[in-house]
DNA sequence: GAACGCTGTTCCGCACGGTGGACCGCGACG
DNA sequence: CGTCGCGGTCCACCGTGCGGAACAGCGTTC
């Protein structure tokens, strides 16, 4: 992992892995021993990050109970980098239509190097219906919104991904390289992806890209439900998918 | 500035003020040398932060051209401070009401230490509206918001509040200390505060608090819009403002 | 096409500042 | 009362981030 790392600062990264912290548990405030524990780290030095991100707003001591919190300053990082994504304006209404035909979630991913994002979704008023976690990243061959990114990516970036190591998520996801290929191939010919359970067991998708004036896929749309209920559903959600990105496509390329 | 320091990582902090100039800024990238003498700092510096910064996925190199752009995990961190945010939930529909009857836009602050922040906002339809940003820290003395959770705090705090510098952000910010003590007695006495231009140009609004179990300010509720027409609107507001605070503190103090 | 000016990036020796183990003060527990 | 756990602080050591300078690419300029 640390390999050929250009130049960094070890404690800016400590830092941040500190902030990142409380985005993966689930619990509100984390204590400072708590926090020295799961890092591995010194009590000193998680102290010291607390301090400098707290001087900074990222951070907020709760009550006196002297636990910490996150604290405003993420907003503004959240919104500034929604602010930079136009493409989530315009596939909005899109997302909604999804939805409210197929009754499923639908979703919007973007890519960022070697993993992709779901930045947004709009969920269908059912009691059983599936939710994505938004702003965390995914390796590029975990689901079908990932292999749709990498089926469409030029031939030498996708070589040059499959060459890395493979993460197996679930008891689904594809880690050989050859049936990965194969996979890949037959997305190309379709013009979409599916998945079931190779990402997140008990969860299916379909996805296809949207394509920007280079041809080159700069987003990922999908639908997805609860994997039970869609087998039946996958064949209409996908026609209605690649009339969606056909839409987004023309729209966003001509820009 | 520095004084009593808790003692902090200066790294850290000056990666934080890296990060943070891409919320300030306009500009969706930025380069190594614009950022290294807006901060003033070293290239060599500020190129190792953003080495840093790039390794946790905070920020990503533009497509060739070497600039830097806000990463996905921004968007983790402000959807997680979002969750922690309770309040948001339970008054979102207050502020839809406040702003269809209103017709002027509705926010929510929360306060953290000496700064209040919107985290979030209904605005209405009509071209000309407003909009404030939110994730922002301002401070605890411009504007309605701000003014009602000063006036509500404890005595103590208030007045540690105003011993410190008071900033001027508009010609019409209070920043005369006897006038501001006057000013938050009356709001304690109204139970609303109303601002004319004191925090942002051209903007008036009326503002007031949440009160949670031990009857402390934990949020505030405000009806802002652009200060010609809302001269009139204002205590028609006030009033609405009231009954909606009335029926969250209860809501809320109950927990 | 060589010289320029501008990027982003890397190198390397010095000293500054971050480190961690020990220690303090506090509140909860029994 | 003693003990345990917590968050916070101290301080001598030594690791690591620092910045000036050099390097590598790219587009302009003449």
């Amino acid at each position: 992992m640390e390999e050929r790392g250009s130049q960094t600062i070890a404690t800016v990264e400590r830092a941040i892995d500190v902030l990142m912290l409380f985005t993966k548990t689930k619990q509100a405030t984390l204590g400072v021993t708590e926090i020295a524990s799961e890092l591995v780290m010194s009590k000193a030095a998680v102290h010291r990050i607390l301090s400098s991100l707290k001087a900074k707003g990222l951070l907020e001591v709760h009550d006196e109970s002297r636990r910490y919190a996150l604290g405003p300053a993420n907003l503004a990082l959240g919104l500034a980098y929604l602010e930079r994504i136009d493409i989530r304006e315009v596939a909005g209404p899109e997302l909604a239509r999804l939805c409210e035909v197929t009754g499923e979630t639908a979703t919007l991913s973007i890519r960022s190097g070697p993993t992709r994002t779901y930045v947004s979704q709009v969920t269908p008023d059912r009691e059983v219906k599936m939710t994505v976690p938004l702003g965390r990243p995914y390796p590029l061959h975990t689901g079908s919104s990932s292999k749709a990114f990498l089926a469409f990516l030029g031939e030498e970036e996708a070589e040059q991904y499959l060459a890395g190591p493979l993460e197996k998520l679930t008891d689904n996801t594809i880690v050989d390289v050859v049936k990965l290929r194969a996979e890949l191939k037959k997305i190309r010919k379709a013009g979409y992806a599916i998945s079931f359970a190779e990402r997140q067991a008990g969860a299916a998708s379909v996805a296809a890209p949207v394509f920007d004036h280079q041809g080159r896929p700069s987003a990922v749309i999908s639908v997805c439900g609860p994997i039970e209920r869609f087998r039946g559903e996958a064949d209409d959600a996908a026609k209605l998918l690649l009339e969606a990105t056909g839409r987004l496509s023309a729209r966003f390329g001509g820009r």
